[in-house]
DNA sequence: CAAATTATTATACGCCGTATAATAACGTCG
DNA sequence: CGACGTTATTATACGGCGTATAATAATTTG
């Protein structure tokens, strides 16, 4: 791999795309934690010029807001089923990307520019839920919150957990207490 | 004031104090949040060479560390009253902290090595307090995960709230919101 | 085919945390 | 009381960070 110098690459050469750019931001994250992603090592490891992310990203926070966008837009209510297992479908899918990527989410919920987008729909889709399954408006954003809440409490736990091992063998029983948790919340729903 | 230049302080000099090295962060860390709190702007409120923080504090996270302790070492369960109020109480005093300094709150959650010291032991004061209200131990368990959880993820919506507008007057719900959700979770408890 | 646009790289600036070393006052002990 | 180790401070410097600015070369447009 001859060096490249500055200028733009000829057109017969493959682009490098926002989307290669993301895969390996979150593999990055996923193997060196919030800290180990850097501009520098992240355009390193896609072979290109540091600089050249800003071409495709305003700057890191829009970087991570890309990388947010892209794992959490997956996220939504299961389509059938009766309302509250619903609600349950739509946090377990949450918890479970958060599962994914503790440092994603550690990312996010340090940096105040990030978290909101996502954050907002789930929460208002949750909303949603819980007025079909039967709540009153008060009482469904009370629930709202209580359940995005608890979600992110314990989405912080694992993150936190998961930042001290990186690669080492993940605690077996975060999702199992997770669970446990959410279905006695629902019982009192 | 004339500068100083190296060499240890006269004694009749009123010493540089660790808990004044910490006051002062957490002055910044309350005014600038926690991207404003840096060794260096730090030392510059204090006026003292950045380098003399460390002869107090390990390194930036034993500093946050420090803060952490100083901060949430006051929150306790209240001594009297029933087991269910004092869990209410001790609950309450964490999230009282929390609201004081948004930042902290946010610069803990950011660093791994910071967070554990005193949310393990609030979270087995809890437990204990579960258990003496009457729950057996696996549901003391089950409700001290429940509880500390949706506090933090309540606690992190205020901390990324709060350093969105730093210095605009606070969103005037947020204390209410989190008691109406305590309260509805002490019910089903 | 010239000019404007676009995608990339090169260089550099000002921060950051902090390692290392120098310095000056203090405490100890003969 | 003086030598000397200890302690609290400052001075300097290093490598890394995000990213502003500018140069460069291929493509697109008129």
């Amino acid at each position: 791999m001859t060096k490249r110098g500055p200028g733009r690459p000829s057109a017969n050469t493959e682009a490098v795309s926002p989307s290669k750019i993301l895969s390996e931001a979150l593999a990055i994250l996923d193997a060196k934690g919030l800290e180990g992603l850097t501009m520098r090592a992240l355009a390193a490891r896609v072979g290109i010029n540091p600089m050249t992310i800003y071409h495709h990203f305003v700057d890191r926070d829009g970087l991570t807001r890309a990388l947010a966008d892209s794992v959490y837009s997956a996220v939504h209510p299961p389509e059938d089923g009766d309302p509250r297992a619903r609600v349950a479908g739509l946090i377990a899918a949450y918890h479970s990307e958060v599962l994914k990527h503790p440092a994603l989410t550690l990312a996010i919920f340090s940096r105040p520019s990030v978290f909101p987008g996502h954050a907002r729909r789930i929460t208002s889709d949750l909303n949603k839920l819980l007025e079909e399954a039967g709540l009153s408006p008060d009482r469904s954003q009370l629930w709202g919150h209580i359940l995005v809440d608890y979600t992110h409490g314990a989405a912080l736990a694992v993150a936190l957990a998961g930042e001290h091992n990186l690669s080492q063998s993940p605690s077996p029983n975060t999702g199992d207490s997770f669970d446990d948790g959410l279905n006695e919340l629902l019982k009192a729903l």
